[in-house]
RNA sequence: CGGGGCGUGGCGCAGUCCGGUAGCGCACCUGCUUUGGGAGCAGGGUGUCGUAGGUUCGAAUCCUAUCGCCCCGACCA
């Protein structure tokens, strides 16, 4: 690693594929589409993961794995299901030499294994509801890949629920969405916008779809996780039926909610900036790293003594000590910038003498000099404080490219230099298609936040309950 | 599927027009000097030139076919 990354300003997207490669996050694997996602990467997923995960448990779901085969018949149960997925499925057509019976698809998500399943599973309103999860990979077989945001296969949780009504599958829908809420701004620091789908947008299956919508550091808009009330659909494809209290075998409601390792590209796309990646603490694999400097075996003997000791004093932050001999610190400045790391600590001979240590803040290269236990005494509340700071930047960066527009005219200007716009929609198919046919621009979400001001279509003039956000996506 | 680009030491590339038996930078190994913003010098190892066929005394280079990947668009978490 000794290239510099392209400047976002320069070829966004170039700059993008210069982080994720020179932070060792990801790489192109042999087969298209596909990548090999490292262990510094990958550390940084099962962070979020692990936290993720924890939520998921709190909320009172349980996780479970399902097989990533799935019979090529269970996708067609659902007729808009299979619609939304054939054209990006991988089918198996051979096991053990021979041609299979029926084909196996790579599951691209997995509603129709699970119900399958759940329908084996209930019997009374008394098995109801169910809250599982599982954490997967899955397949779709995308025609424009983009590392971490659209890869062939991904890894990502679904939760898979089961109620006896629609109020308490609604209920669970918000819960789900409240969850990656909470989670993406408090945990990933990305500022997020909650709302629904429209028709258009809706998951393949699903009666209504939630989602969360983040902006990214060139105005593009990334879904960033999603969640579907799937009403009755797939209960009553793959018979997911239950007795009820009043005697009645009813329907049961489903719903189905998903966050995926897009969510890395979103960190990157969020925060990051020309030296490369910016990590918020809560999911930095290392949180601090130290890099000692020293000539003699002498002075690299005292230094490593406050490594330690900061190292003892600190059990719970993630700490790496960068004792690597053959690079000098400039190099590992710089290699550590790249790869995000939140905060730095120097530690040399002239600290040693002073008892001081050198502290350097990532995202805004803010350098202190600070008595070693007075460091060891801050350094969890700066944690918070840069977690806090990249949270507010980023909120602030998405607010000042967030408008409200009145005039097509003025829309159609101004939609390609990026950012979100708030505007009136009649609610018709016909509109946002040609929204989205001139301008390239879609509807992210009917917000839940609104002030409640009605209006007229920018589009048509036709009337408006609401604004909603328009903008162009990943 | 359309448009563009690229396949040559581990990585990034030059060499291809004009055929002559493969080179540069980085990385790596050894030694010495270095270490507070990507160190220096000296020495060293590394290739079925994507694949198949053809032309030729001779092919990375010319011809034909083929495979793959990347980037930009249409489609999508």
């Amino acid at each position: 690693m000794a290239q510099k990354v392209t400047p976002m300003t320069q070829d966004f997207s170039k700059w993008y594929n210069d982080v994720v490669k020179m932070a060792e996050l990801a790489e192109h694997a042999p087969v298209k589409g596909c990548m090999v996602i490292r262990p510094y990467g990958y550390a940084l997923w099962e962070n979020m993961r692990d936290k993720l995960d924890s939520m998921i448990k709190a909320t009172g779901h349980v996780n479970a794995y399902f097989p990533m085969l799935i019979p090529e018949s269970f996708l067609q149960k659902e007729a808009e299901h299979v619609e939304g997925f054939a054209p990006e499925l991988a089918i198996v057509t051979h096991g053990g030499g021979k041609k299979l019976e029926e084909n196996l698809v790579l599951r691209p998500t997995s509603e129709t294994i699970i119900y399958h399943m759940f329908a084996k599973w209930v019997m009374s309103y008394r098995d109801l509801p169910i809250l599982m999860n599982q954490w997967a990979n899955v397949f779709r077989w995308e025609m424009r890949p983009r590392l971490f945001l659209r890869t062939l296969e991904f890894l990502w949780q679904e939760g898979h629920t089961a109620h006896r009504n629609e109020e308490e599958a609604e209920a669970e829908t918000q819960t789900a969405l409240e969850m990656y809420r909470e989670f993406a701004e408090d945990t990933l620091a990305i500022p997020v916008i909650t709302g629904e789908k429209t028709e258009t947008e809706r998951f393949a299956g699903a009666v209504r779809t939630y989602c969360i919508e983040a902006m990214m550091r060139d105005g593009k808009a990334l879904q960033a996780g999603t969640s579907h009330m799937l009403g009755q659909n797939f209960a009553k494809a793959f018979d997911l039926q239950f007795q009820d209290q009043d005697g009645e075998n009813k329907y049961a409601y489903n719903t189905s909610w998903g966050v995926s390792t897009r969510l890395v590209g979103a960190v990157i796309m969020v925060h990051g900036d020309d030296d490369g990646l910016i990590l918020p603490p809560k999911i930095a694999p290392h949180q601090i790293v130290i890099v000692p400097i020293y000539r003699s075996d002498e002075e690299r003997a005292l230094v490593m003594e406050v490594a330690d000791k900061v190292r003892a004093a600190l059990p719970d932050v993630r700490i790496h000590l960068d004792d690597r001999d053959q690079y000098k610190p400039g190099w590992k400045f710089a290699e550590w910038e790249q790869k995000g790391v939140p905060l730095r600590m120097e530690i040399g001979p002239k600290d040693v003498a002073k008892g001081q240590v050198v502290l350097t803040q990532r995202h805004d290269r803010e350098k202190e000099f600070l008595p070693i236990d007075d460091a060891i005494a801050q350094i969890p509340t700066k944690l918070d404080d840069l977690q806090k700071a990249l949270l507010e930047r980023a909120r602030a960066f998405r607010d000042e490219r967030t408008h409200k527009i009145d005039s097509y005219d003025e829309f159609k200007k101004r939609v390609g230099d990026g950012g979100f716009y708030l505007a009136h929609w009649d609610g018709t198919k016909e509109t946002e298609a040609k929204v989205k046919a001139d301008t390239k621009a879609t509807i992210r979400c009917i917000p839940f936040d609104t002030d409640g001001e009605e209006g007229v279509c920018m589009v048509s003039g036709k009337p408006s309950k609401q604004r909603v956000v328009f903008a162009r996506a990943y």
